[in-house]
RNA sequence: GCUCGAGUGGUGGAAUUGGUAGACACGUUGGACUUAAAAUCCAAUGGCCAUUGUGGCCGUGCGGGUUCAAGUCCCGCCUCGAGUACCA
């Protein structure tokens, strides 16, 4: 017993150290973040966890225990440290484990945390648990749901740009209407003024509002997933299939919640700049939000048959380049008309057909006699077109009646002067045959374009097939193939669209828009490779200058004119920027991509048709999921129209539900709760029977996303538990921003890019003082597993055999499965035959294990496969505990072991992604019983730089470990291993020691600014090892010591504390100052090198002189014989560092 | 395809502004202690050649270049990983 005893105090028993200090700084509160201080703050923050059923594996806590090392760091540099902790604890995993089992997520969710909790307590982490939050929670969705309501009462002014209260936009609307309001609004906003505001209904102003506030319901294409029955984001979407399960995703369009995000477009770019967040995440936000500087261009319809009204058309129907002669012309022309016109006229004008006729009409180059432009019916009196200014050929003449659609009848100066009736009702009877074509004339295709120098090489123009257009302007003789390809496309799954990249497809619709220079026709097409939901759904082709323009221009023989200067695009587009110079391009010839551009946008703003613009790939961001474990939205609905529960209602909670699935009408699931109403009166939820649409309505059945919870968790931990608001001004005016942000590069475009919106919303707000919450950023890299791999051997009746299948049967059945080790497999299979006839050791084996007749054994084979092995039997050595491994697979399974000559059996190893299925997961909690947390944190940290990824060994921990208890017996050089620390002031000879310390000091405090936390625990490593073989005692360096190694290795440090006689915590003992003066050197070691080669050293005086140097070095003995007798051209000496000698 | 990142011993990885490549560990081999094992300690360990010893040659993905000197800087390639994907 004593024995026992007395090895406690001697050795490093870590589980007991470990246990003890867990235990004080819970009862301590060691580590409770105030909310005032005179000290400087530092806000440490991890991204929170999802509180998954598998608990956390050895890749989990690498980000926590870089952050955990900072902030310990910073309370030693004597810092007010924030180091909270909680859970995003709303999530898919707990509710379809609540639809398998009916189990309440909320009791899955709870257990999960639990675990957590136990995991991450036994880590020796210095979270303020006081602070906790967790995203399920009623009174912490109760400030999700607020900012909710705060972003449905905000616009955003562009002018201003930020956002504003809601009423300020009512004001204005009834001020002036909101032609004038610079605000980011739905796109199919109608323009209204003052008059129009006042007189709408109520339920009208809701909806008018609706385009404008900051979250807003209305129709979108969404990506649903009827495997998972929701809504996904984009970034949930990985590969056109869901990101959890892997379900594939249609578009579908629904009702939703929509956040408008695309309002902070530029704001949210244009602050990645103000943030030290790493590159590759800031290269992907820019991505994600794809800002693109060009023009949007307007290109006139040419009508087949242009519509009625709005005077527009008049100018619309003929070439605008020449349309002020045609015009004038036309006048001159009404005032004299023939008689026969002047007759017809009288029979047509005033609707007497019940159509507005038109007479000496503009269309295109010609002037035509009468018009009927919203049948597209041109009556042309004896039998002439007035032509203008071009040839009357016949090619003309076909392009109106084809090419424009138009029907054309005629008829001679006699028909009508003699049989007007005759005339008339032919007139009728072909109008009735011709279909209204309403709305066909005025119609703009508007596109969005980077390239507007290129303006002049534009061939045709695409248009999405789900473009508003396509339908009405599509001709009559391409209808068939333009519905059909349009079918075609909505039938595709996006997957499918994205696989298929290389297919060329599209139709011609017939129609033709007019080139806003030239005023040429330019046929417009259909194709899938434009998309519908980027810019206008349209482009303009420009296939010199674009290779998918190009490649669908080539397909379908459509003319590739080239405007680039001494540019050969007979192979391929060219799109080169830098070089382009621009030709047979009118008033942009021999200008560069800079000014052309320029230009192009001058001359089209001139003529009304385009403007510079700017364009943003980010789409508004779906907000309404239909399932049940989420915030619920504080909304309920009157006549349709959403309405808000006043803040002081909040939170309204989350109601219970039998089942956790969608309801058999499809409803999302809280579509099952009965109690799920709103008394607006009393202000609380009843039940869903005393609906009545007058006082009582329905609530909204979706739920908010899993990004909600997260994007403002890091300012509600600043004041966690203030029921009045989302936090109090002091605390945020205290804590500001987070200082430093670890967590995974997943996020990259969900989490911080929304986190990011909702920060700068509430700073417009003026709730939050910073715009970015979080100064600096670190993604850690992924730990990846080692797998094991043991090859594995069935012996199988061969086919085709030759003997009695019952006899083989009996051998077989009797036979083991035989597992090789990887020497005897990569020995005597790998690369070999594995048919046993051809090979000698299978052959062995065989008949080894077969124990019958060669005769039999012929019709035996052997079948290979490759298994993951659990790595948790595998040992240091890469060889398999066989006994432990046994004792884990069911007993009847007749398994032998083939192992190598020495008895070990060897495994194959290889890098996989760390899973449950691949058999390499890792455990934490093996770790810490077998060797400590100290041990798994420093081993964490010294496995390789934090942001890389790099693969788990459980093997490489003996190193920290042994380490950790070099520095416990550093300190218990006494007697039987007892503590021993001397008192006494460094002594002579001590210098060394010092040196160590400082020169740990020094390198320590540079890792940490750096976040290189690999290498200081070498550093520490290489200074245990100096201090032992100095058999240093010296309190004045064990002491500062064991603060250095204090942020790394917590708890040993604590326990060294205390021993040292210390009755506080380290956590605030002050960092050891670093001293310059112990780490001067007298003397240096020179590497002498010969051409650049180091070939000796020599121990020189720092203070020697450079000359002094190369003469010492010149007459050493070994530079003598490096020479060999040669004379060096040149010497090199570089004081303090190297000498070089050239020859 | 585009964007970004990375290639160094058997393995994880070091190497500050160009200045002794492989620190520190793991693993391996040999040795000490032990009845034995574990633990601990000591020594060797990039490759090749030579060797009693001193030593020599090659070497940071490949090919060039700049420099007294290149893992590090420049140019051109190759491979791997991550993100993104018809973005007009």
């Amino acid at each position: 017993m004593q024995l026992e005893k007395d090895e406690i105090t001697m050795n490093y028993n870590f589980r007991e150290i470990e246990a003890k200090w867990q235990k004080y700084w819970a009862e301590n509160e060691t580590f409770k973040a105030l909310n005032n201080s005179e000290k400087p703050k530092y806000y440490a923050l991890s991204m929170f966890p999802y509180p998954s059923g598998a608990g956390l594996h050895v890749g989990h806590p690498l980000g926590y225990i870089a952050t955990d090392i900072y902030a310990r760091y910073k309370r030693h540099k004597g810092f007010n440290v924030l180091h909270p902790m909680g859970y995003d604890s709303f999530g898919l995993p707990a509710e379809q484990y609540a639809i398998q089992t009916g189990q309440h997520p909320a009791i899955t969710t709870e257990a999960n945390i639990k675990r957590y909790r136990e995991q991450l307590d036994q880590l020796g982490f210095s979270f303020d648990w006081s602070r906790e939050v967790r995203t399920s929670n009623p009174s912490y969705y109760k400030w999700t749901q607020w900012i909710f309501i705060q972003l449905f009462n905000s616009w955003y002014n562009k002018t201003s740009d930020k956002a504003e209260e809601i009423s300020g936009l009512v004001a204005l609307f009834e001020k002036d209407g909101n032609e004038a309001v610079n605000a980011a609004f739905d796109d199919d906003t109608p323009i209204f003024n003052a008059e129009d505001w006042n007189s709408f209904s109520d339920r009208t102003k809701q909806e008018v509002l609706l385009k404008y506030r900051l979250t807003y319901l209305a129709d979108t294409e969404v990506n649903w997933c009827p495997a998972l029955g929701t809504v996904l984001a984009n970034d949930e979407i990985v590969n056109g299939v869901s990101e959890r399960g892997g379900h594939p995703v249609i578009r579908k369009k629904m009702t939703q919640w929509s956040m408008r995000i695309t309002a902070y477009a530029q704001r949210l770019l244009d602050g990645l700049d103000t943030i030290d967040w790493p590159q590759p995440l800031k290269d992907s936000q820019t991505n994600w939000i794809g800002r693109s500087e060009g023009a949007s261009v307007t290109f006139n319809v040419l009508p087949p048959a242009p519509s009625i009204g709005r005077g527009a058309n008049i100018r619309l129907t003929g070439n605008s380049a020449i349309i002020g002669i045609l015009l004038e012309r036309a006048k001159e022309m009404r005032k004299r008309p023939t008689p026969a016109e002047a007759k017809l006229w009288e029979a047509l004008r005033g609707k007497k057909l019940n159509v507005k006729f038109r007479r000496q009409h503009p269309v295109h180059n010609y002037i035509v006699d009468f018009i009927a432009l919203e049948k597209g019916l041109i009556v042309e009196v004896d039998g002439k077109i007035h032509e203008y200014q071009l040839d009357a050929d016949a090619q003309r003449t076909l392009e109106l009646k084809q090419k424009k659609g138009f029907k054309v009848i005629r008829f001679t100066n006699d028909e009508v002067l003699h049989d007007i009736d005759g005339v008339v009702s032919k007139i009728k009877e072909v109008l009735n045959s011709l279909p209204s074509g309403e709305g066909w004339g005025g119609d703009q295709i508007e596109v969005f374009t980077t390239r507007p120098d290129t303006i002049f090489g534009v061939s045709f123009m695409t248009l999405a097939p789900e473009h508003e257009l396509v339908s009405k302007i599509t001709a009559q003789e391409q209808k068939e193939a333009v519905d059909a390809y349009v079918e075609a496309t909505a039938k595709r799954s996006e997957r499918d669209r994205m696989a298929d990249v290389k297919t060329i497809s599209g139709v011609f619709t017939g129609a033709y828009a007019e080139h806003p220079f030239t005023k040429e026709p330019v046929p417009i097409w259909i194709g899938d490779y434009v998309l519908a939901s980027y810019g206008t759904g349209a482009v303009m082709a420009v296939p010199c200058g674009d290779q998918r323009d190009y490649d669908f221009a080539k397909h379908y023989d459509i003319a590739i004119p080239n405007i680039f200067e001494g540019v050969d695009i007979s192979e391929e587009a060219f799109a080169d920027k830098a070089t382009t110079v621009i030709a047979n391009s009118d008033f942009l010839n021999g200008l560069d991509y800079k000014k052309a551009v320029k230009k192009a946008i001058e001359e089209l703003e001139k003529l009304g048709q385009g403007e510079g613009k700017v364009n943003y790939r980010l789409r508004d961001a779906v907000f309404s999921r239909q399932r049940y474990w989420g915030e619920p939205f504080p909304v309920y609905y009157v006549d349709g129209m959403p309405q808000m529960i006043a803040d002081e209602h909040l939170p309204l909670e989350l109601p219970e539900v039998e089942k956790y699935l969608p309801t058999e009408t499809g409803e999302p699931p809280l579509g099952n709760a009965t109690h799920w109403a709103w008394n607006s009166i009393e202000n609380k939820v009843v039940s869903n029977e005393k609906i009545d649409n007058n006082t009582i309505f329905p609530l909204e059945l979706n739920t908010m996303p899993g990004w909600a919870g997260s994007s403002q968790y890091f300012n509600r931990y600043m004041d966690p538990h203030n029921d009045n608001a989302i936090y109090s001004k002091e605390a945020i005016e205290y804590w500001e921003d987070v200082d430093l942000y670890i967590g995974g590069s997943e996020h990259a475009t969900g989490h911080l890019l929304y986190s990011r919106f909702w920060q700068k919303f509430l700073f417009d707000k003026g709730i939050a003082p910073k715009e970015e919450f979080a100064k600096k950023l670190i993604n850690q890299g992924m730990i990846t597993g080692t797998s094991a791999f043991v090859y594995r051997l069935r012996f199988q009746v061969k086919p085709g055999y030759k003997t009695s299948l019952e006899n083989i049967l009996k051998i077989v059945d009797n036979m083991p499965v035989v597992y090789l080790s990887k020497n005897l497999f990569d020995q005597n299979v790998r690369d070999k035959s594995k048919n046993a006839g051809e090979n000698a050791f299978l052959e062995k084996l065989l008949e080894k294990y077969a124990n019958a007749d060669k005769a039999w054994t012929h019709d035996i084979s052997v079948k290979f496969s490759r298994l993951h092995v659990d790595v948790t039997f595998v040992n240091a050595s890469d060889e398999l505990d066989i006994k432990a491994y046994q004792n884990s697979i069911p007993e009847m399974q007749n398994i032998v072991f083939e192992s190598e000559g020495n008895g070990n059996f060897g495994l194959e190893r290889e890098i996989e992604k760390m899973s449950k299925s691949k058999y390499n997961v890792v455990n934490p909690d093996a770790i810490c019983e077998e060797y400590g947390a100290d041990s798994l944190r420093l081993y964490e940290m010294f496995l390789g730089p934090l942001e890389q990824s790099k693969p788990w060994n459980t093997a490489g921990i003996t190193g920290v470990h042994s380490f950790l208890k070099k520095l416990w017996r550093l300190y218990h050089t006494g007697p039987n291993g007892e503590f021993y620390v001397t008192d006494s002031p460094p002594l002579e000879g001590q210098g060394e020691a010092l040196k160590s310390l400082h020169k740990t000091i020094k390198k320590v405090e540079e890792d940490i600014k750096n976040f290189s936390f690999n290498t200081s625990v070498s550093t520490f490593m290489i200074c245990v090892n100096e201090l032992t073989s100095q058999k240093c005692t010296s309190k004045a360096i064990l002491e500062p010591l064991a603060i250095l190694v204090s942020p790394y290795a917590p708890y040993i440090a604590e326990e060294l504390w205390e021993k040292l006689g210390y009755t506080e915590s380290i956590a605030e003992a002050p960092f050891p100052k670093f001293e310059e003066k112990y780490l001067v050197e007298s003397s240096k070691e020179y590497p002498i090198s010969f051409n650049g080669k180091m070939r000796f050293t020599m121990q020189l005086p720092l203070d020697m002189a450079k000359d002094e140097i190369e003469a010492a070095v010149m007459g050493h003995e070994k530079t003598q014989a490096q020479l060999q007798g040669r004379t060096p051209k040149k010497v090199i000496v570089v004081p303090g560092k190297i000498v070089n000698i050239v020859g």
